[in-house]
DNA sequence: TTGACATATTCCGATATCGGCATATCTTGT
DNA sequence: ACAAGATATGCCGATATCGGAATATGTCAA
């Protein structure tokens, strides 16, 4: 076993920045394979490739058109990441208040495993108010 | 050159589930190497090179308190991930309206290449109203 | 200084990646 | 059938990864 597998989740898929930036191109709308190796300037072969891990965790989907494959965002694949992510958005966002208290309890049901007595919660001190 | 380096960037940092999980510990609060080693059952010598990889990209912080060495989430350098999914939000939240055309100004900006003549913006069709 | 503890670094083997190139598959048109 | 276009797949070499084990560095205590 080494590194997980691109196709493991979305945030291995999500961490190539050309997929990044086929994603992107597709957040504009359908397209084939052709429009993204111009749009890219990648080699065909390659762009395929990306898309097939991008299509593997859902983060894409097909459409044959006579033969042509369009390409379609799912954005929903997505949601895992902005869910991971938006845990943590309190730490750059001046405005957290009740919200502090609701994602600490997120944290808590993630946890589950050995409660050692030098474990506790709230001891992080906000810096700079 | 084969795959981007894990400390390139957030975004392949934390694209390792260890590395997502040593940070939803670590944003319960400080703590030093040991304590994760227990909280995640992982030998000591992964978590620190997990925790450096972290560190070569900015996500947490190392603050040495005596023979410990006291780790601390630095949420803001995950701002770049959640700044990237938050495009991608209005995919599965069902009110957009003018948002759409805010995110689709976004997208312009990040382009700034080949205008071919079969580019074009807007050709999406909501899907499923 | 010696010992114990806490953490970081190095070497190793196995594996999965990424790009480049060639080629196979599938579809349309005549 | 044949040609041409569009896309997918296979092979290659180079590289960076991950975990494991051993070891090096650093710090406190007596």
């Amino acid at each position: 076993m080494a590194r997980a597998a691109t196709t493991a989740d979305a945030f291995n898929a999500v961490a190539e920045p050309r997929r990044r930036q086929i994603l992107d191109v597709l957040a504009a709308g359908e397209r084939p394979v052709n429009d993204l190796v111009r749009e890219l300037g990648l080699a065909q072969p390659q762009v395929s490739k990306h898309l097939r891990v991008l299509r593997e965790v859902g983060v894409v989907d097909v459409r044959g058109a006579g033969r042509r494959r369009l390409y379609r965002l799912n954005g929903p694949a997505l949601k895992p990441i902005h869910d991971w992510v938006k845990t943590y958005e309190r730490t750059w966002v001046a405005r957290f208040d009740a919200l502090d208290l609701v994602l600490e309890d997120l944290k808590c049901k993630e946890e589950g495993d050995g409660g050692d007595d030098e474990y506790r919660h709230g001891d992080r001190d906000a810096p700079g108010g």
